[in-house]
DNA sequence: TTTTAACCGAGACGGTACGTCTTGTCTTATA
DNA sequence: TATAAGACAAGACGTACCGTCTCGGTTAAAA
């Protein structure tokens, strides 16, 4: 008795085109340019090839995004004990990928890929760093006493992820200062004008 | 001499008629499976009509947003002389809209209109609110000494408003005191741990 | 009283312009890429204009036709004397018409718009001279005691123009001989091999 | 070393259920009145799939006409030993095809798809036997003495089905006299006062 | 070694929607 | 009131992809 399945293993080397092409065809066209056909002759495989294996141009996006291989970096913050500092390099870094006009296009097309498909919206947001690397950066500020001990880290991260795209969405260009800005805001270094309650 | 066009004018029955048709249509059917095919049949116009006024889905979806056929409220702030509280009820009532079940799928699909449209971005923009009406309402709270002078309005709007985008985006949902935090963590009250600098 | 009409009379000018574009339009587009749209716009004329006095493209054509303005003769047959070299004139200027490249195109657009239109076929049947000038012709020949007194002049002439008609839609091209041989055969020069019964 | 091509293998329930369709809208709508749409939608297949396989309506038109699908029969003349008998029933056939009132829109509607397609125009030329059974059976009649060893065959031919499409284009209705005299005519037999030169 | 289940490419299939084109009618303002 | 301009409803055009399915060929574990 045995629950070994028969027959040929999944190819490795199918798998990898797929994806290949499903981040080239991407960034070039874009979320809802982007066809399953095209996939599939870019790849030198078959439709039912890609449909064995991911049901949806959605869930395609979201592996892809999960391998990074959509965009390159992590997006981890830096520690350098200045968490002003950090957010700001960190949040320079998002920008710059957002502005470059390829980036642009791209942070679009992921924005629109996310809003079709709950996986790709999840990856996004952790891909991006909104949920953990990120928040264990706020954390350790408020271990060395720079944020308050009941400073909603998950929020911080939200908003200013949010920002970058409500930006990106408005077509609205994004400079040193605004990010200088967006940081001290989420800080709290600017905003009330005394520390009320 | 005359510059008086000859020939029929614009008739205003057909364009309500498509506008009212794009508002229902968008509301059932999402961004994408929006058709124009549709649009036509079910404001009982020919396709050549659409297209001869407007040039694309992402044209219709943006008017029909400018003229408030998507969603109805303005999202204009109140004025009780109290900025968090102000700030509070308006954030509910975006939030409210976009959890209850079809007002997240219509916040979902606008998000994906306004990625593949510049139009539909720069009125979504608007039509939240992030940009007029809630930078006057903060400035009447720096005006009333509840801000700082130099406290960067637009960007609060911005955080506010994309935290909302985060959290459709990645479908997670989001109670009253999460909406608490946003607003505190953009006013400034509570992440500082010392009013640095 | 009085049985004046009132208002402006019938443009003459527009008249005339919607038959030149006609004629015009018909040899470059053929029957079937031929367009009251086209026509209105090449006139200068409004498509209601068209309509009011031509209920159909058919109609446009077969007036076109009538007027002598899709092409220049009227293909009357010579009067030599002599029947066989009258007749093969005839039939060399038809085909003459038919086998320069756009003549060949003018042919086969006519025929299309004869078997789409029952007026169009009556007045290319005229036109070619099917029906008067050939039975004329043919009527001396009878009278110089060069045909028969009971040679059916009608359907010699049919069967000549059809052997034009059949060559065209066939796309077979027509030499001299060729014509020498279908005169032969319709005066019966060349084929009983007895003159029986 | 193998040619066998992969993949399914073309429909043939496809190709019959559309050139099925094709004959019956052709008899019941006319050349152009029949759409690629309609077809699509009465043999139950997609656009696409007659597209894949029929570049044009003509081709589509040509290929139910070499099949014998447009109108039953062959059109073979007889072999009474008789040639003007035999060519007579031969034409009478013909014409009972295009004088009943079905069969006269269908040959309108043929010679229109031959004026637009050439391989129409040659289908159809073959079809009604104007090249090869007719020209036999006429090739019959010369070895049997009946008609002179130099009659043109071929034009002769192409004087009857031509006289056959100048009554069908004209709407003249033809009777049996008529044919009587039109095969008169092609045979020699009626229209020289004397056999001259 | 043979069988057999699952893989693979290729691509045909019924569909939906696209954006364009043409038809014939209707509307407005001018002459 | 005839006209030019042109908006309109209707619907066909040919194209692009969708997601499913079928075909032959290949691979590797199970029998």
């Amino acid at each position: 008795m045995s629950d070994h399945r028969q027959g040929p293993v999944r190819s490795e080397a199918a798998r990898v085109a797929v994806l290949d092409a499903t981040s080239r065809l991407f960034a070039v066209k874009g979320y809802d340019h982007f066809t399953m056909e095209g996939v599939a002759a870019e790849a030198g495989v078959s439709k039912q090839t890609i449909y064995r294996w991911w049901s949806s141009k959605g869930e395609l996006i979201a592996e892809s995004l999960l391998e990074g291989r959509l965009f390159p970096d992590q997006f981890v913050p830096l520690e350098t004990g200045d968490i002003h500092r950090d957010l700001s390099s960190w949040l320079h870094r998002i920008f710059a990928l957002a502005e470059e006009p390829q980036g642009e296009f791209l942070v679009r097309s992921l924005i629109a890929a996310a809003a079709e498909n709950a996986d790709v919206g999840r990856r996004l947001n952790e891909q991006l760093g909104a949920t953990d690397s990120l928040t264990e950066r706020l954390q350790k500020a408020v271990d060395a006493n720079q944020l308050r001990a009941d400073a909603p880290l998950q929020e911080i991260g939200e908003a200013l992820v949010g920002a970058v795209i409500m930006r990106a969405l408005s077509r609205t260009p994004t400079d040193g200062p605004v990010i200088e800005r967006l940081v001290s805001v989420v800080l709290g270094f600017s905003s009330a004008s005394q520390p009320v309650r």
